[in-house]
DNA sequence: ACATCTATGTTTAGGCT
DNA sequence: GAGCCTAAACATAGATG
């Protein structure tokens, strides 16, 4: 709406009959707040809810734009706690402590913690290293890094991943085969079983006892997961 | 200035003389990004130093307009440490511990050594983890570690793997196209100028100097990669 | 890499439901 | 609270120095 206002316009000729009225009817509505703790309890709350948000959104956006990790925790007044990481937060606090932790101890080092913290920053350099590989893998097979690449990568990245299809393929259709011919025996077995108690309920039937056989729904039972992705361990996880 | 020009103008008087032009002289100067990692590093670099700026002052004011405490830690894509927390760093960390431990999930360290307060061990825990998750996907999508799934799970997986595919296929072709696109315009263009230099040569033919075209091989020399697996970061490397 | 500019796009104060 | 609306305030993409 905006943008249809906000456009210039010319008066292609002015006798002095035009008048041009500027028109200011709406009062207004918002002012400049002042970055002070509000003394309204509600709007307080209400202002909180809408920042927090906004904040969070943020946050997301700086990491997926420009590829940061971001971990990101709040606590309300009343002591809510929110938080936000865009990997995993104990990985991001460690490196955090990690790296600040020298800047605590302004004594001189020992040798020992200079060595411990030498190879503590290899770790988490390897740790990063390994997370952002993850992170990569994932956005491309879910098609947001794909433009940087050049024919020869999409097409060895396309090789990789049909290959990697047809073995999930092969492995589910090896899977049905099993499953259905398991369910085949079951079957025959239960109609075997089925038949020769019609007939006995025939041989004895005075009674007027009509046997019916219910199919048992909880042969596959086994086929019912929980949470897949995360018995997966697949990075889509997150 | 926006508000300038963001009111309402009346003429009130209209004698079929005057005109209102309407007048978008100015060329679009800023689009509507859409939220995935930038491409160009400068532009992400740039990016991330405006819109960290940016997250660290929202974070400010909802904890100044709201008092809230809050705890932002943020790492570049170079591994460069910014972080704000509104009180204590460590005792924001500390009461997220806290009241996050509950859910803790299976893949995180556990809380041993959480209460240990090895961060060097946890740090070495969680590569190792990461490390692991890496490799069960590798070896899924090279379909050893496929027996171990039910149907539902290959399923899922299949679905996945498929859209990746997808993804890759799509902007493959999509490079493609390009490509051969910008190859026939350089065609059309080299056989304009061959023309051109064909007449020129028929014109000033006493010197019976025959102009040959070259047809430039290299001009496609950017698809040429060195190490794909490499560049693309890929899991599969290893 | 940083500062500045400007024209947008986005957030949000204040109001209402 | 949570959601919706509007217009003002604010953030920032893209360009430039």
């Amino acid at each position: 709406m905006a943008s249809g206002v906000d456009s210039f316009y010319f008066l292609s000729l002015g006798f002095s009959l035009l008048q041009v009225v500027k028109c200011d009817c709406m009062k207004m509505v918002r002012q400049k707040i002042q970055i002070k703790k509000i003394d309204n309890l509600t709007a307080r709350q209400v202002t909180f809810s809408k920042r927090r948000r906004g904040v969070f959104k943020k946050a997301q956006e700086l990491s997926t734009l420009c590829d940061a990790e971001i971990a990101l925790i709040v606590f309300s007044a009343t002591g809510k706690l929110f938080h936000y990481s865009s990997s995993s937060m104990m990985q991001l606090i460690e490196r955090h402590r990690g790296l600040s932790e020298n800047s605590d101890k302004l004594g001189q080092p020992s040798l020992q913690l200079l060595k411990e913290n030498n190879s503590y920053a290899m770790l988490s350099k390897m740790l990063v290293d390994k997370t952002r590989e993850l992170r990569n893998f994932n956005r491309q097979l879910m098609g947001e890094e794909l433009q940087g690449l050049d024919m020869d990568e999409l097409i060895k990245l396309e090789k990789m991943v049909d290959g990697g299809l047809n073995h999930v393929v092969e492995a589910k259709n090896d899977k049905c085969l099993k499953e259905i011919s398991l369910l085949k025996k079951k079957e025959s077995k239960l109609m075997e079983e089925n038949a020769k108690l019609k007939k006995q309920a025939e041989k004895s039937e005075g009674t007027g006892n009509g046997i019916e056989q219910s199919n048992s729904s909880d042969c596959t039972s086994n086929s019912r997961g929980s949470d897949t992705s995360l018995r997966l361990g697949l990075p889509f996880a997150n």
